[in-house]
DNA sequence: ACCGCCCGTTGCATCATACGCAACGGGTTG
DNA sequence: CAACCCGTTGCGTATGATGCAACGGGCGGT
């Protein structure tokens, strides 16, 4: 492991997060400041970094060009762009797309509702979502090979993070199979009590679950039963999706 | 400047690139096999890189997180997003916003029409515009302080692209006057013979003209001339987001 | 089935680079 | 005007980055 790289590491990730000085940048590294300051000028002329007329250091293009290079290479997002435009005028609600990849499921796209305007969603694209306490994680487990379910739960330390969390194995494996047999999930609070979701599965040419489609509300906004008022809609989505991705979608569902 | 860091961002271009494997990692670097693995081991526990299953590295979502981060906290591309999306709709060209950042002109949000699917813009969210060669580059330039802009330009080097290209600081000095009299700029295949392009200028609560929005077309699919006819609407878009940014759109223009 | 080759990987000794220090200039504040 | 803090640079040194040798595994050819 390279000190140096992982110094630089942290100092890209506080740049991103907020306007970072020369000396903030020595403390929460622990090192000189002529250190720092080295290592800020290699990733000022990379255009990691930009250095503000106010001397403080923040997140440069190149990180943002680096990014859309891998989301606008992704078929799945390009393919799912419309459709999920669509779906989100439609509706009303936040609507997302996630994708195993590895061994965790991200956001790789996200379309806005402006009636979050005022309360924001945690999600963002580039996250992980949490495997088990999320409707596009649970949909996204539910169709895996039992061997693959398997190994990415193995890493996984089960936590309540609410009430409604499935918080151990069995209730997870039980909730999998509610998902297989009607073919979406719900997340009804079980990361952020007032966040709920429905999802649905997006399938490759092989037939193969790597992705999903979902929608959110919060409380405030709407309720769950309002949520599933758009579920037809979502499926529709989803198979769309999956039609594009080359998936034979006349073999039923 | 740190020579491991400098490494380490090789590797997280290139990896963004295509896939990227051990051994051709430690080849493009010159150095051995275990120092590029090393490099690439801390990359990925950042999640800055990626390990494919194929046993290669491509770019890891901790980098799409991070500019997802930056740019959702721009101000000016949360209010631009809506119009823009609106503008792109009534007038089906693709529509850039592009910024004036440090020194560059960057793409910072880019609506693309349904039309371009098969002939991709060159243009890319957090790319540098040439500020010469381009709508949005002029448009900015042209209302820019003097200095400023004497600064901006005494790092450039011209050079003709195409025929059209204003290759010289007189030429473009006369462009810049015609862009402040009509109030918008045209890139008439200035970069690239077959990209069209009218740009609109964004000013901030003070005034100042930050950022430009702006129309594309090519060659095969629209005119300059059909991209001029959507020009009020681009003026209009451009004064919207400048009055959600705070300018007072009741002076005229 | 076996062998050779190439890949990725790790422990360890070595050396080149990253590091901290001292000194500097500049800006801000009292 | 003085004190303080910031950012910066040159340079000697210590340490972390480096390459080497050895290893196991997979793949392709015979």
């Amino acid at each position: 492991m390279s000190q140096s790289v992982r110094r630089a590491v942290d100092l890209i990730r506080r740049a991103a997060e907020h306007p970072l000085s020369l000396t903030e940048a020595a403390e929460v590294l622990g090192v000189h400041k002529s250190t720092a300051l080295r290592i800020l000028q290699t990733l000022e002329s990379a255009r990691f970094v930009r250095r503000t007329g106010a001397g403080t250091y923040v997140l440069g293009s190149g990180i943002i060009e680096l990014s859309e290079l891998a989301l606008g290479s992704m078929d799945l997002r390009q393919f799912a762009a419309a459709p999920l435009r669509t779906l989100q005028r439609k509706t009303g609600h936040t609507v997302h797309l996630a994708q195993l990849t590895g061994d965790e499921i991200i956001y790789i796209d996200k379309v806005d509702s402006p009636a979050f305007d005022a309360v924001k969603l945690p999600s963002r694209i580039g996250r992980a979502v949490s495997i088990y306490a999320s409707a596009v994680g649970k949909t996204i487990l539910a169709y895996l090979p039992t061997a693959e379910r398997d190994r990415l739960l193995s890493h996984v330390v089960f936590e309540r993070f609410t009430p409604t969390t499935c918080a151990d194995r069995e209730s997870l494996d039980a909730e999998l199979v509610r998902i297989r047999e009607q073919g979406w999930a719900v997340d009804n609070g079980e990361h952020d009590t007032y966040v709920m979701c429905v999802a649905a599965p997006i399938r490759d040419s092989r037939g193969r679950v790597i992705a999903a489609a979902s929608m959110t509300a919060i409380e405030v906004i709407a309720s769950l039963d309002q949520l599933k008022e758009s579920l037809p809609l979502l499926l529709d989505t989803a198979i769309q999706i999956s039609g594009e991705l080359g998936y034979d979608t006349s073999e039923g569902d």
